[in-house]
DNA sequence: CGCTGTTGTAACTGACCAATCACAAACCTG
DNA sequence: CAGGTTTGTGATTGGTCAGTTACAACAGCG
C-alpha cells in the first residue's frame, strides 16, 4: 500500500480515535514501560511515525488511552445506575457492581486501569489517573446517592477485581484463592 | 574451619540479602520494566555484573525481591494477629488492618507489591505473586480465624491502600478523594 | 609455593526503541 | 492545473540496557 498510490485517507480525528482504541488494547496487555509505540501503531494499522505526530510522545499516547479508559468506565457506571429502576442507593450500587463485573469479561479496560495506576510514578500519568478516578467516584456517588463509606467499599472491591484479573486468580484452584474470588465471576 | 561444625555464612549469601533488600527499595520506586539492574546494583554498592552472577537475570532478581516482600508482609500479619490478646476473629482482623496500615508508613513494601502485581503478565512473576498472595491470605485466615468473606474484605481494603499510595490520593483535597481515603491515614 | 575455588569488576556487545526528518501521496481551493 | 495543506511513511539516529566474557584479587590448603 505505500509504493503505488490509491490509499484512502481519513481524517486525523478518526485516526486519533482508532489509535487510542488500539493503545488501550495493547497497553492493557503489557503496560506503559514494556510496550513499544510500534506495537500500538501496528495494532492500529499505521506507522509509528504517525502515532508520534498525532500524540507527540509515548507519554501523550498513554495519557490519551488512560483518559479514554476512565471515561468509558465512568459512563458505564452512570448508565448502569440510571437504568436501575429502584432509586435505593444499595440497589443502584448493586447494579453498578454487576456492570463493573461485566467489564471484566473484556479484560482491556480493567487491565488498562491497573497499568495506569502502576505507572503513576510518572507525574503526568498520576495526574491523569487522579482525574479519571475522580470522574468515576463522582459518577458512582452522584448516580447512586450512596454514602461515602459505601462508595469506598465499592472502590475497594473494584480494586480486588483488578488483583484477580491481573494475577489470574480465577485459575488458581487452591482454597485460599477461592475465598478471594468468591462472588466475583471471571471467565477463563 | 570452625571446630563445632557451625554453618559458615558465606559472603555471597550476605551479599544476596543486601542486594535483595536494595532491589525491593529500587523496584518499589520504578517497577520492573522501568528499572535498570544497574540502579539496583549501585544502591547495593556492587557492580551490575555481580548482580547478574548472583541472580542470573533481571527477572530472577525481581522474583527474589517479590518473594521477600510477600514473606515480610505475611510475617507482619502473623505477628499482629498473634500479639492480639483477644481470640475474636474481628479483633484480630482489626489488629492486622492496623499493622497493614503501618506498613504504608514505609511505602516500599506496598509499592513493591503493587508493581509485582502489575508485572504479572510475565508468567514467572505471576507465579511468584500467586505464591506470595497465598502465603499472605493463608496467614490472615489461619491466625485470625475469620470466615472467608471477612478475609476477602480484608484483602479488598488492602488493595484500596495500594491505590491510595500509588496515586498519592492522600494529597488530593477534593471531597471525592477524602471519601476514598477516609479512615486510612497516610503520611509521607 | 603452586593449585583451586570464590568474590568481584571493567569493558564490551547486540538488541531494542523513542523520537526526528525528509519526503511522498492524497485532498482542497481557485 | 497551480499551489498549499493535511495525511502518512521509510530511513535513520542516538541512547539505553540486559547479559557476557575475560580478567583480577584473594583466601584456604596440600
Amino acid at each position: 500500500m505505500p509504493s503505488t498510490g490509491a490509499a484512502i485517507r481519513s481524517t486525523a480525528e478518526a485516526q486519533r480515535g482508532r489509535i487510542t482504541a488500539a493503545a488501550v488494547r495493547v497497553f492493557a496487555r503489557t503496560g506503559y514501560f514494556a510496550t513499544p509505540v510500534a506495537d500500538v501503531a501496528s495494532d492500529a494499522g499505521v506507522s509509528p511515525a504517525y502515532v508520534f505526530r498525532l500524540f507527540g510522545s509515548k507519554l501523550g499516547l498513554f495519557i490519551a488511552a488512560t483518559a479514554h479508559t476512565y471515561s468509558r468506565v465512568a459512563d458505564t457506571m452512570t448508565q448502569a445506575g440510571e437504568q436501575c429502576p429502584s432509586p435505593q442507593p444499595d440497589d443502584r450500587l448493586d447494579a453498578m457492581t454487576m456492570a463493573y463485573v461485566a467489564l471484566i469479561e473484556d479484560r482491556n479496560l480493567i487491565l488498562m486501569q491497573a497499568h495506569a495506576q502502576s505507572a503513576a510514578s510518572v507525574p503526568e500519568i498520576r495526574d491523569a489517573v487522579q482525574a479519571g478516578l475522580g470522574e468515576v467516584v463522582r459518577a458512582v456517588a452522584v448516580v447512586s446517592g450512596a454514602p461515602a463509606e459505601a462508595v469506598q467499599r465499592f472502590m475497594a472491591y473494584g480494586q480486588l477485581c483488578h488483583l484477580i484479573v491481573q494475577t489470574d486468580l480465577g485459575a488458581v484452584p487452591a482454597s485460599w484463592a477461592k475465598s478471594i474470588t468468591a462472588g466475583i465471576q471471571h471467565h477463563p
